[in-house]
DNA sequence: TTAATTAAAGATATCTTTGTCCTTATTTAT
DNA sequence: ATAAATAAGGACAAAGATATCTTTAATTAA
């Protein structure tokens, strides 16, 4: 559905709001490994997400990302907006660029209310809320083949 | 959602059900144009269609692509798995290769019926149905910018 | 049998995505 | 001031997706 890009930004996002605060901030290094991620395609993402303004960073000693309690209630459509990827939520679904209510493709009808939730899913659900989910250990985020936390 | 490759396969497996009979088969030059897709691309993928059974093919005069009857009875789901793109539809949002039912990734709850219908639609809706849409007259599959046909 | 028509197959080109590495800028502590 | 730690930025590499072109194989009709 998405690019690797977009989940590890999804996922980045979602491992900094749990575990960091603005005095508590996170090296690109932690954040990698603990998402399963390459470290320096993430450290690409991390800065298109800074410029984007859905996490902060802070360099030199004790820098690191941190995303504000303001960030934190971004919907996490804000992480496919910054990663240019919001469109695949819209999208047709055989890719049909005049694919409308007026003018409907063959899977239009059906497709339509799927899209709908997929929509309301990604402009409902905070960052906030999906690191809480994590808190409360309820779900994870690693990657990793072998691994429970 | 889908690489464009599965995209032109869909439309044109749709057009091909909706267009052809094995009596009145449709060339490559008439599929691409009419649902607006590269020719010589949509011909590398018209030829895997055919490798895997979801279309048919006929070389020399009078030859072309067809659909039939009980390849039309396939559901949608079926161009999918010969383009190598059905895990699409299973995958967890965040990309996570564990994420399951005991162990969810933060979205997947909300998600987890989001993914059912999105299989749902793949595996109920067969080629015929799709195509006996736009015969019917209510849906298109062209894909030009000024176009209403 | 020859020519024409059509898809199949292979080689190649281009662009995008994914990924790495090295240098630079910023900040902090000594 | 200097060194260390950190992200930012740029150059590059590798792989995959998208696309084109040429040649080959199959089929038909003359």
């Amino acid at each position: 559905m998405f690019s690797k890009a977009t989940e590890y930004a999804l996922r980045a996002t979602i491992y900094i709001a749990q575990k960091s605060t603005e005095e508590n901030k996170l090296g690109i290094e932690e954040i990698a490994k603990a998402i399963d991620s390459p470290q320096s395609f993430t450290a690409k993402i991390l800065q298109t997400l800074t410029r984007e303004n859905v996490i902060s960073a802070i360099r030199g000693p004790n820098g690191g990302f941190f995303i504000s309690e303001k960030a934190k209630k971004l919907p996490a459509r804000a992480v496919l907006l910054a990663m240019g990827e919001d469109e695949v939520l819209e999208k047709c679904v055989l890719g049909l660029k005049k694919c409308s209510e007026i003018q409907p493709c063959p899977m239009h009808d059906q497709y339509k209310s799927i899209k709908q939730q997929l929509i309301k899913l990604f402009v409902t659900k905070t960052i906030h809320q999906l690191a809480a989910e994590i808190k409360d250990g309820v779900v994870f985020i690693n990657n990793k083949k072998n691994s429970n936390s």
